[in-house]
DNA sequence: CGAGCTGTTGAGGCTTCTCAAAGAAAGTGG
DNA sequence: CCACTTTCTTTGAGAAGCCTCAACAGCTCG
């Protein structure tokens, strides 16, 4: 079920144009390209290496015997990823788009003091993040769960120092890079009430779809106010 | 809206009789007790200290604007609270028991390479912990909620590595120490869906409640089937 | 013993899910 | 390059699960 085995890792190469977006590319000491859906590890599997995003994204997702699967983080250029509590990893990971990681062996990292205080302030964001994520999860309708999802895509905006609109036309376009069934799984919905709650905004103008994960938020202050959070 | 103010902090005492419970006491130095739902911090205030329960337990938690409520974590002795990746707390830390924690302020925390270290432990567990809460709310029937909720409480029972039955009656007691109020919004629920599930397991002998809060688990292997997690 | 709170139970409604089918997009091979 | 297959998305109808509202029961404490 929803499962890609599409692995076909490309031959590492030099992240040298990694888009100005800070990362720890100095203490890394390996490079590894992924494509699009590419699995970087399982749950399960020995914990040997902690990622971090160069470029693209990744997803962190668990799933239940019967298939059921729980997308628990969605990463960016600059997120760490992969340090367990035991030996193994506890959820899977697999990239959404194309996407470019460094990596190093737990060793290395330990060693690092460097290192050590990176993880641990993304260690101190993520659990924030999923501080928010339980938040949706337990107590968010249907309509909520979307329009907190869009609004993570705008940046600095819906933010608690939300700058507010700042032309005329409140607009966004944003690129989601997921599936209907990943968003679903993130969500903790079905793809059929995702896709339901997408057509639903587009009936009321809210948003308008330019791809099917291309979308253009019409009224960035509106879907916030639809987010549950204000 | 279930919003609890007997703020009543008892005077400091020392925490020498910790029940040997590994903590960090030697590097804390202060301790504060609080009576039962007592509120350590709230959401937005200034992140001014680093806790680690010695005794008791904690939840930590995050409230709409309309008053719905998630209970993000449940923490227990030996665990820390109150590191926000910003200068303000991100969620309330209440006490569910009478509580004792060690505090320290940040500046301290930062300069400690043994706390650091501690800290990071503490993360990456917490973050775990987090990943498993997200399965539950977001792909999990309320039954296989109360079940999971249940099993939290079974000491080395519902592991990857459980060690199965021990005797023929393979029972156990749990105290919860938690409202129905506080149940329910930890596991997504109302207090209602909470109460029929438990009066449904207790229909079925899964259970029997011998206080309110003090449950008989009849067939802790049935229990932990129902769980959703085999 | 009565007041107040917490928990239980019932009836009905709403949201979301399930199942099914058709439409759109993307990949495949001739 | 086009027809075909495959996958993904949308939409509909009906069902199921959980929530809301309401009343009652049980415990706690003055």
């Amino acid at each position: 079920m929803h499962m890609h085995s599409n692995l076909r890792s490309i031959q590492p190469r030099n992240g040298s144009s990694d888009e100005g977006k800070e990362t720890m590319s100095g203490e890394f000491s390996r490079h590894k390209q992924f494509p699009a859906h590419g699995v970087i590890f399982f749950e399960g599997d020995p914990a040997s290496n902690i990622y971090e995003v160069a470029a693209g994204s990744v997803m962190l997702y668990k799933l239940l015997p019967d298939g059921r699967r729980q997308v628990v983080e969605i990463l960016g250029p600059g997120d760490l990823f992969g340090m367990p509590a035991g030996d193994i990893y506890d959820v899977s990971a697999e990239t959404l788009t194309e996407t470019l990681v460094h990596l190093m062996s737990r060793k290395e990292a330990e060693t690092s003091h460097v290192m050590q205080e990176h993880i641990k302030k993304c260690l101190v964001s993520q659990v924030q993040n999923l501080h928010e994520h339980a938040v949706l999860l337990g107590r968010k309708s249907a309509h909520e769960r979307v329009a907190s999802f869009l609004m993570r895509f705008v940046p600095s905006r819906g933010d608690f120092a939300c700058i507010g609109p700042q032309e005329d036309a409140d607009e966004s376009v944003v690129t989601l890079n997921m599936t209907r069934q990943e968003i679903a799984d993130f969500l903790g919905l079905t793809i059929e009430t995702v896709s339901r709650v997408l057509s639903d905004m587009k009936r009321r103008k809210v948003i308008t779809m330019e791809k099917q994960d291309r979308i253009r938020i019409m009224n960035v202050c509106g879907l916030c106010h639809l987010t549950g959070k204000y």
